[in-house]
Formats: C-alpha cells, sequence, structure tokens
DNA sequence: ATGTCGCCTCATAGGCGA
C-alpha cells in the first residue's frame, strides 16, 4: 500500500500538478491539506478511478482523503472542542487501516491566540492517537503538522527560533506523540540525516538554496510501522511552475501479513 | 521588517493567513 500525503495550497490553483501526480504514481491513498475551496472537485478524481472524502471551508484549510479502494468515513471533526469549526482533520478506514489525514494550525505569531489554539488542538490529537492505539487498528495520522520536530528538520534553527512551528511547546507536544508509541514513518528510516525539507518558502529562493523545513508527518502504529517499506519526500511537484509551497511525502508499506 | 503566494471583498487594491 502507498500512501503519499501533500499540502497542496489551493486545489484550484493545483489542480493539474495534482492530477499528474497522482497519473504518474498511482497511490493507493493520497492525503491533501489546505484545499482553500468550499467545493472539492470529487468527479474530477473519480474520472482518475479514485473515491474522495472530504471536509471543507470557505478560503481557508480543508482536507481530503483520495483511494483507489472504498473509504469509510469515521469522523470530520476533532474531539474536545465544539466551537471548533476549522477543517482541519479527516478520519476514515481504508483497507483495514485507519487512515487520518489532518491540517494542524499554523499558529502564528507564538504568544498569541492563534498560538494557544495550536497547542490545544494538538492536546487534542494527543488524547485521540492515545485512544486509537487501545483499539489494536493499524493507524495513520499524516499530514502538515505544522511542527518542526528536531533542529536537523530546517536549514538553519536561528532562522526559525521565532516561529510557532519550531517553538518548544509544539515540538514537546509532537515528541509526546512518539512517546505514545508511534514512529515519525520517514526519519525512522533516515536517522540523523539533515536536508531533507517537504516546505519551502516562496520568497528569497528558499527552494533553490534548500532553506526549508520538514513539517509534513506521517505518524504510523507499531503494527504499521513493522510493514513500513520506504518513505520518501518527491521534490519534483515543487519544481514545478506555480508550485504549492510543499511537496509530496510517500510512504510504501508491506500488505498485512 | 521583509520577501511571495492564494484567498476574499465595503473588489481591480488591500487585508488576511500562511
Amino acid at each position: 500500500m502507498i500512501v503519499a500525503s501533500w499540502n497542496v495550497n489551493s486545489i484550484r490553483a493545483r489542480l493539474e500538478h495534482v492530477k499528474s501526480w497522482i497519473a504518474m504514481h498511482q497511490p493507493d491513498v493520497l492525503l491533501l491539506q489546505e484545499l482553500k475551496a468550499t467545493e472539492f472537485p470529487a468527479g474530477l478524481f473519480e474520472e482518475l478511478g479514485y473515491e474522495s472524502a472530504a471536509v471543507t471551508q470557505k478560503s481557508y484549510n480543508g482536507v481530503a482523503v483520495l483511494s483507489r479502494t472504498r473509504i469509510d468515513v469515521v469522523s470530520s471533526t476533532l474531539l474536545g472542542d465544539e466551537a471548533d469549526s476549522h477543517a482541519r482533520f479527516l478520519e476514515a478506514v481504508v483497507n483495514d487501516v485507519r487512515i487520518v489525514n489532518i491540517y494542524a494550525p499554523n499558529g502564528n505569531p507564538p504568544a498569541s491566540d492563534k498560538f494557544l489554539y495550536k497547542l490545544a488542538w494538538m492536546d487534542r490529537l494527543h488524547l485521540q492517537m492515545q485512544a486509537w492505539l487501545k483499539t489494536g487498528m493499524a493507524t495513520l495520522v499524516g499530514g502538515d503538522f505544522n511542527v518542526i520536530p528536531e533542529d536537523i528538520d530546517c536549514h538553519k534553527p536561528s532562522s526559525w527560533m521565532h516561529d510557532a512551528l519550531f517553538q518548544p511547546e509544539p515540538r514537546i507536544r509532537y515528541r509526546a506523540l512518539l512517546g505514545l508509541g508511534y514512529t515519525d514513518a520517514f526519519r525512522s528510516l533516515h536517522p540523523d540525516q539533515g536536508g531533507y525539507f517537504t516546505f519551502w518558502d516562496y520568497f528569497r529562493k528558499a527552494f533553490e538554496y534548500n532553506r526549508g523545513i520538514r513539517i509534513d508527518h506521517f505518524l504510523i502504529s507499531p503494527d504499521l510501522a513493522a510493514r513500513l517499506e520506504s518513505c520518501e519526500i518527491d521534490k519534483g511537484p515543487r519544481m514545478l511552475e506555480k508550485p504549492s509551497d510543499h511537496t509530496p511525502i510517500v510512504a510504501r508499506f508491506r500488505d498485512a501479513g
């Protein structure tokens, strides 16, 4: 099973990029974030052989799961805050695997209401991820976590020390998710290797100089970690005209034994 | 502070979020 995740920064602006990437890579499951549109063009992906489920809102956020096989949606809201209406979460079951697509809050600037929302959101995610482990179902939580886990996950820590994605509070919470028993799929197969990023700013030729950050992640339960074959970042789409500022990450799993 | 995108609107310029 091949699972990919890509923050597309507007599904309308990136439609051709996404369609051609799917045609080329044929993932079994694709998680999309930052749709930035009320309507998700499900029909266009149906033509490519993909079922889809999406949670959307006007202008902001939005996540979608695409799959070549049936998607059973479990929930479109993260527990713990009835008043939270952001489209940032979609939990589904595909091929006996719990697939959770997240677009975690950015949280900038630090010491703002947005930053507090980010931390609270991560605390809510922690509780769910803890509960999922106890169900015994193989679980993958993927998407844009908006957290730079370690110093090697950015080109230069001093450039990010004032950014919400690099603050101790979210980083501690990310590590706590690993502490529950989840594995950072990419890092587990590429230990101690810096210079691997999933996001580069549009400005200052950040991509050309590889001044980026690794903030798109797959956190996988132990049974899935045992099935993990590869996890790579595909920089290809970031090189195209009018790219998203993120690029896809792709994980491959052995079939369940 | 700035850079650059994509969205929206008290819309063709400016604000917001990233």
